[in-house]
DNA sequence: TATATAATATATCAATCTGATATATAACGA
DNA sequence: TCGTTATATATCAGATTGATATATTATATA
């Protein structure tokens, strides 16, 4: 899905500023199964703009600088319901974690054991992070997407907590002095 | 992680083309937690032999195209070593299923549940497919990620197969005619 | 026999995206 | 006063995606 789509989709629930939107994808419900940076929303909405998919308000703010408010456009909401209904591509699951660990006769022991304390504090705190917020008035998908969301990453914490002993047991890893030469 | 040092990874484990390193991305361990196509691969083994980190043999074959095999040298080795000791980025679920499902009101009924079944047979093939591969002779890290991925697919399976009913019941989802308008 | 399809194999490229950097306003605490 | 943080937009080099082009050979189909 490009960011095009995916911007159309969040103006679907309101209007927003490309600031906001980000914000959207880096902490809100967006965050565990898309993603976008300033360098791809900004240019995104540009184009929307340019295409009479949303309206564009610049709107002065006290204590802030000024932003410019998106909305979408009837013609907007039409063009993301009709991008929503292509079959979507298939799942990703991505981890350089994963992908070090696949190697991990190629690094110190002390840093495989940081690794996955580190990673295990990580999917705790975004885990909390997705069961703290009120659910009250969410409709059907957003909760549906959040319980799914939950699911996986307790699925992934629970797999690292019962199973760090297997991979930091001693004789795991190489020392300093290997993993250089 | 970029595609130079997982090219130079999968080097590690022995010679390949990238026809083979590709093959290993789309079918094979690699599968499930990281990702390159052709036009990344080539480019990244062409300046891996630029920069030493590779050397390259073509072969010729007996009915086949010939190819080209890659080989890492020591400094390949060393630079791989050093590369896959930084802290790896968090780890990424991206799925446009799950976008399309968080804005469900914008989906004909029989879409949404055409998708979830779909889903839900593609996690079982995935599934299979993990558990099918005989992990004899193979080493700690492998085993980890690969039960790793099962747990992570086996979590988002069964999330689906146990909610199905709450996503496709009467009155989710927009009719075909709310959803053109 | 001819033809289509699929698998093997490499290469290239436009469009897109990432991640970093630049610029600016203003709040807040030290 | 100074540094840090948050808000806000913009740009861009470099990397990646996804599609397309090209070629060889095997296999199935008509």
């Amino acid at each position: 899905m490009d960011v095009k789509t995916v911007c159309l989709g969040v103006l679907t629930l309101g209007d927003a500023s490309g600031y906001e939107i980000r914000k959207l994808f880096e902490d809100g419900p967006f965050q565990y199964f898309t993603d976008a940076g300033f360098g791809s929303i900004y240019p995104a909405l540009n184009k929307l703009h340019g295409e009479g998919l949303v309206t564009c308000e610049q709107q002065t703010q006290s204590g802030r600088p000024d932003k410019k408010v998106y909305s979408i456009t009837p013609q907007g909401r039409a063009s993301f319901a009709e991008a929503i209904r292509a079959t979507p591509g298939p799942d990703k699951f991505r981890s350089d974690f994963l992908l070090s660990l696949f190697f991990e006769h190629f690094l110190p022991h002390d840093l495989i054991v940081g690794a996955v304390d580190e990673r295990i504090a990580w999917y705790r705190a975004k885990l909390e992070h997705m069961r703290c917020c009120d659910r009250s008035g969410w409709g059907t998908g957003p909760v549906f997407v959040n319980e799914f969301g939950q699911a996986v990453y307790s699925a992934a914490l629970a797999f690292l907590e019962e199973n760090r002993s297997k991979l930091i047991e001693t004789g795991n890893g190489s020392t300093d002095h290997q993993a250089a030469e």
